[in-house]
RNA sequence: GUGGGUAUAGUUCAGCAGGUUAGAACGCUAGUUUGUGGCACUAGAGGUCGUCGGUUCGAAUCCGAUUACCCACCCCA
């Protein structure tokens, strides 16, 4: 019986490989242009980390995580989000001992037991970046460009921006209560789902997808009305500044956080073609968590994406840069194969990508391996039973071919 | 945790009113080609029809169970 992965994990075969090394290097590219530097978290954590991070009571503690007990007796879980971390290492650190804003980033993979659909996995890897120890506008209008832009950069051209404000500890738990109120008439009338969410998480039940729920709540007051004039201000401020860049985005004031520490500018990117996962990039300002997981107040804005919808997203509008095939040495008879053997060596040495073919096979067979390997050009051993010893350089596209002397090969790959 | 769909060759699929040796396309191997890839033609290899059980003279086909995958709900840090 053969083994399979565990459900909801997958493999990156090398045929995908490219398009993912593709993905983050432009990531990368985009992290040095806007200053973050890179991170590396440990793959687990204490569990503690993420029950004091995401709190104790949710689903998300109880059955979404992968937890387990070491040999010791203390209680590990695999990371199930890349915030949490980064802020662990940066109080750990005290990366903000160095004064001013500190702005990380990361990418790596990121688990959650869920059952898998499309675009979401148990194990996925994400890319994300956190700036900490700016607290205006600006800052969070700097991260949504650099959202904006590296988007259309990967080719995803249909991302809408949605923005909204998710208030504060001074003005959200005013929301809560209004909308609870608002609601509280009609909750006998809400589906199943959304009389549960009345306790755990009122602000769900704007977004449920129930006809009759929707005609219900579209009246109910939205958080944009109930902002404290310091979060009013600062919505202000990160939409000027997306202005004057030129990014486009709507307001939604349906884009909710679920947990405490969220403040202010919460986004998301969302896009078709995802199924029900439609988001595609998202984030939001947690001014809260620093000082949450024991360090000193410390505002702070971060996004994530996770690659594999990214790349679903993008689809063929991916940029993937070409790829330059290996030139491939093929040989007509016993003695020309041990040639083309000491040849590759001898191109590698030099630096340039060689293949050939093993076990002596036909020379259209070679040369049908060198097209599978989408090679560049084909370098044809002369037949050493003929005493033909030259050697033909044969440009695969075009089927162009000049005769080379032996000592001249690996100079004239080098140019190539 | 809940619901729906699917499972036949390496891949994408056909076959299914139950009936001898299970098919196609693409891919693969080789030949036509005293050695030169892509095009064409020809031949070949490759499947215990997801697994277990049941009905039947007979099951890829009908029934049950199980597993896996896909999609959606819940949740979404």
């Amino acid at each position: 019986m053969a083994l399979s992965a565990p459900r909801g994990t997958q493999d990156i075969l090398p045929a995908d490989a490219a398009r993912w090394q593709a993905l983050e290097a432009i990531f990368r590219q985009f992290c040095a242009r806007y200053g973050y530097g890179e991170i590396r978290t440990p793959i687990f954590e204490t569990t503690e980390l993420f029950t004091r991070s995401v709190g104790e009571e949710t689903d998300i503690v109880s059955k979404q995580m992968y937890t387990f007990e070491t040999r010791g007796g203390d209680s590990l879980t695999l990371r199930p989000e890349g915030t949490a971390p980064a802020v662990r290492a940066l109080i750990q650190n005290n990366l903000m001992a160095a004064g001013g804003v500190q702005k990380l980033c990361y990418t790596g993979p990121i688990f959650r037991y869920e059952r898998p659909q499309k675009g979401r996995y148990r194990q996925f890897n994400q890319l994300g970046i956190e700036a900490f120890g700016a607290a205006g506008p600006e800052i969070d209008a700097e991260l949504l460009i650099f959202a904006a832009d590296f988007l259309q950069a990967v080719g995803i051209t249909d991302a809408i921006l949605e923005l909204n404000s998710v208030g504060c500890p001074a003005c959200r738990p005013q929301y809560r209560e209004a909308l609870r109120s608002a609601i509280a008439g009609v909750r006998g009338e809400l589906c199943g789902d959304c009389e549960r969410r009345f306790d755990t998480n009122p602000l769900r039940i704007l977004d449920c997808k129930v006809p009759h729920c929707k005609e219900l709540t579209k009246d109910a007051p939205v958080i944009l009305d109930i902002l404290c004039d310091e979060c009013k201000t600062h919505l202000a401020g990160v939409e000027k500044n997306l202005q004057k860049a030129g990014v486009a985005y709507v307001i939604n004031p349906h884009i909710v956080r679920g947990l405490d520490y969220y403040t202010r500018t919460a986004f998301e990117f969302v896009t078709g073609g995802l199924g029900a996962q439609n988001t595609v990039l998202a984030g939001g300002r947690y001014d809260g968590l620093v000082a949450e997981l024991g360090g000193p107040s410390t505002p702070a804005i971060g996004f994530a994406a996770g690659e594999e919808r990214l790349l679903l997203s993008a689809g063929d509008n991916f940029p993937l840069p070409d790829a330059i095939g290996p030139v491939f040495l093929a040989a007509m008879g016993a003695t020309a194969a041990e040639r083309v053997f000491t040849l590759a060596t001898e191109l590698r040495r030099a630096g340039i990508p060689a293949a050939i073919s093993y076990g002596g096979r036909s020379l259209k067979a070679q040369l049908k391996e060198a097209n599978r390997q989408n090679a560049s050009y084909a370098l044809i051993l002369g037949d050493d039973e003929l005493s033909r010893q030259e050697i033909i350089l044969r440009n695969m596209s075009n089927s162009e071919q000049v005769v080379l002397a032996l000592e001249d090969v690996v100079a004239r790959m080098s140019e190539i």
